[in-house]
RNA sequence: GGGGCCGUAGUUCAGUUGGCUAGAAUGCCAGACUGUCGAUCUGGAGGUCGCGGGUUCGAGUCCCGUCGGCCCCGCCA
């Protein structure tokens, strides 16, 4: 007995009689002192193996002592199971290999846990012995629709007429953006590669060197905090075109999005996708990332700081500030104590305050007594409150209010089970702005320095920076940011006058930028692209609530593969050649 | 940088007001068993209660510190 010539889990009654040999992990074992059950798994699935000592005495000798996890090699005939003994839950449930032969390839010392789905395991646990975790089904499921949507965007992208080409990951660093990881250089002391955030600038030299349509599957990392969507390698789907426009990415997305969907989950997904501008976004859901699955939309309130005597609401309105609520749908019952404590949560995120009105058949609110009943109507018809409904609402500045509400939002919807898991919503954002202020009031780029501002703007660039909108967009699904882009500068002069609105001399520009600047110079097409992230989109398809899920070696929230230890201390003689010497702080 | 939750047999957990010789389930080991598939039955082994310090007659439990994991804010063009 030498090769295998079948897969475990692909056997069924049609294959009654034959003679197969199978390899795989022995998943349980059931010994009833004579007739001996064995499951067999390998990545097709399970078998079950039947040794009988009126068969083979030997063989059954050797599967008394067979173990959890060990890897094995069987040969014998496949038999229908007796009528009463088939298993339904199994897609081999019919049949049984009654093995005549065994060979024991590799024994296991007792698994960590066990490597069905059954049991909750700690994380820690998994990731040390994150070789083990992934044998459970649900990992080979995740990791296989990894691979089936990596197909699909691949046979998409290349029907559509775009070549995969590879960018370097020992690359430069450059200013602004997430931390760079860095990789130090032996040969030249003292200087420093970083891997790339992104091969961003390599796609725009790629649409300069006249490929026109590019796309790259790649990983990208970023040194900065982990979070469940958050690694620092991720995986991007790549894209950048030559000669279009806003509306041809969209499309080309909503192709792919639509043909992945086909192909990994058989949904069909409608098309084209609604968008929002970023500003009706914050308007609306208080994110530029909304999950349009559940209504509970932000509503206008300011008129609360007209009318009526509550001085907190007509001090902030009158200083240009605004109200606004949401409304949870009723009947719920919350007590004074989850009131209190939603205030809190809402305060922690940056709510000045959070007020609370119940539509009961009394309507019952520390800020009733400010206002009359017209008011009150007033208030609920604004809200679309309902009898019933409990109306939440912020007032301050209106980015404070609208992003602490945009957070309440998501945090009531899955408190009370609002949203419906198995929607697949998608929706664009378009026209962010170019820039936003940092902390010292320095101009920074929203989407990244290479966004062409909008034609119409152009002018108004250095007289009104903060007014400008971009030509950038990202793409959502599910309240998850999966996607985003822009169309490019591709003139010399547009870009030079971007670094220098953000601050940054001409030298500088040089030094970081001169080759993209001297690129530009040369022939830039228009162009334009967007970046997919690969992670989130496929966690979203596997119905996991973490990137973890759908990676095959993940890190911790402290950047640590639990696995191999990394990062590690390296040897000092690894040091000297690297130039290196490490700071006591 | 900050807030929250968690850490007890291999695994998943319980452990009350400080009284514990630290339990359960499962897994593991040995034996029995011819139709199991969460097999069953009998017996057994298995613990640095994350680590360090403190309070106490006595600490898994209280206090301080520390390490690690998860969620979140900041951060992530």
């Amino acid at each position: 007995m030498t090769k295998r010539n079948c897969f475990c889990g692909r056997l069924n009654r049609k294959d009654a009689g034959s003679k197969v040999i199978v390899a795989g992990w022995i998943k349980k074992r059931r010994d009833h002192g004579n007739l001996i059950f064995v499951d067999l798994g390998d990545r097709s699935g399970v078998v079950q193996l039947a040794f009988d000592p009126r068969v083979a005495k030997d063989t059954h000798s050797i599967a008394h002592s067979l173990r959890e996890g060990w890897v094995i090699m069987a040969g014998g005939k496949v038999l229908l199971r007796p009528a009463d003994s088939v298993n339904p839950k199994i897609s081999t449930g019919e049949i049984e290999i009654q093995v005549e032969k065994v060979d024991v390839l590799n024994s296991s010392l007792p698994l960590p846990f066990s490597t069905d789905d059954e049991v909750e395991l700690n994380e820690e646990v998994r990731l040390k012995y994150r070789y083990i975790d992934l044998r459970r089904p649900v990992m080979q499921r995740n990791m296989q629709l990894r691979y089936e949507v990596t197909k699909a965007v691949r046979e998409f992208l290349d029907r559509q007429g775009f070549i995969e080409i590879e960018t370097p990951f020992l690359t430069k660093s450059t200013p602004e953006g997430a931390r760079d990881y860095l990789v130090p250089s032996r040969l030249n002391p003292g200087e420093f590669y970083a891997l790339p955030q992104s091969p961003q600038l390599f796609k725009q030299i790629i649409m300069i060197a006249g490929f026109e349509r590019y796309f790259q599957i790649v990983k990208c990392f970023r040194d900065e905090d982990l979070r469940a969507d958050r690694q620092p390698e991720h995986t991007q789907i790549d894209i950048e075109l030559s000669f279009i426009d806003e509306q041809d990415i969209f499309k080309l997305i909503e192709g792919m999005l639509k043909h992945v969907f086909e192909k990994t989950k058989g949904i069909t997904i409608p098309t084209p996708f609604f968008s929002l501008s970023y500003e009706e976004a914050m308007e609306r859901y208080g994110s530029d990332k909304p999950d349009t699955r559940f209504d509970m939309e932000l509503k206008e309130l300011s008129f609360l700081g007209k009318e009526g005597s509550f001085s907190s609401f007509q001090e902030i309105v009158k200083n240009g500030g605004c109200v606004k609520g949401i409304t949870l749908p009723g009947p719920v019952n919350l007590s004074r104590r989850e009131l209190d404590e939603l205030k809190l949560w809402a305060t922690n995120r940056g709510a000045p305050d959070l007020a609370w009105v119940i539509f009961a058949e009394k309507v019952k609110s520390p800020l009733a007594k400010f206002y009359d009943s017209s008011t009150l109507d007033k208030m609920a018809q604004a809200s679309g409150a309902k009898k019933g409904d409990v109306l939440f609402m912020v007032a301050g500045s209106k980015d404070t209010v609208c992003k602490a509400l945009g957070q309440l939002r998501i945090f009531l919807a899955r408190k009370f089970n609002f949203i419906p898991e198995e929607k697949f919503n998608f929706v664009w954002i378009v026209d962010f702005p170019l820039f936003e202020r940092n902390e010292t009031g320095r101009l920074i780029s929203v989407h990244h320095p290479f966004t062409s501002p909008c034609e119409e703007n152009i002018p108004i660039l250095e007289t009104n920076p903060d007014e400008v909108t971009s030509r950038a967009y990202d793409i959502v699904l599910n309240g998850q940011e999966i996607g985003g882009g822009s169309i490019r500068i591709h003139k010399k002069e547009l870009q030079e006058k971007i670094f220098k609105l953000l601050g940054m001399d001409e030298v500088r520009a040089r030094e970081k930028f001169g080759f993209l600047l001297d690129a530009l110079s040369l022939g830039a097409p228009p162009h334009g692209g967007i970046a997919m992230g690969l992670d989130r989109l496929v966690m979203i398809l596997a119905g996991e609530k973490s990137i973890r899920e759908v990676i095959p070696f993940p890190k911790t929230q402290k950047a640590v593969c639990l696995m191999t230890q990394a990062p590690s201390p390296v040897e000092e003689e690894q040091l000297r050649e690297l130039h290196i010497e490490i700071r006591e702080d």
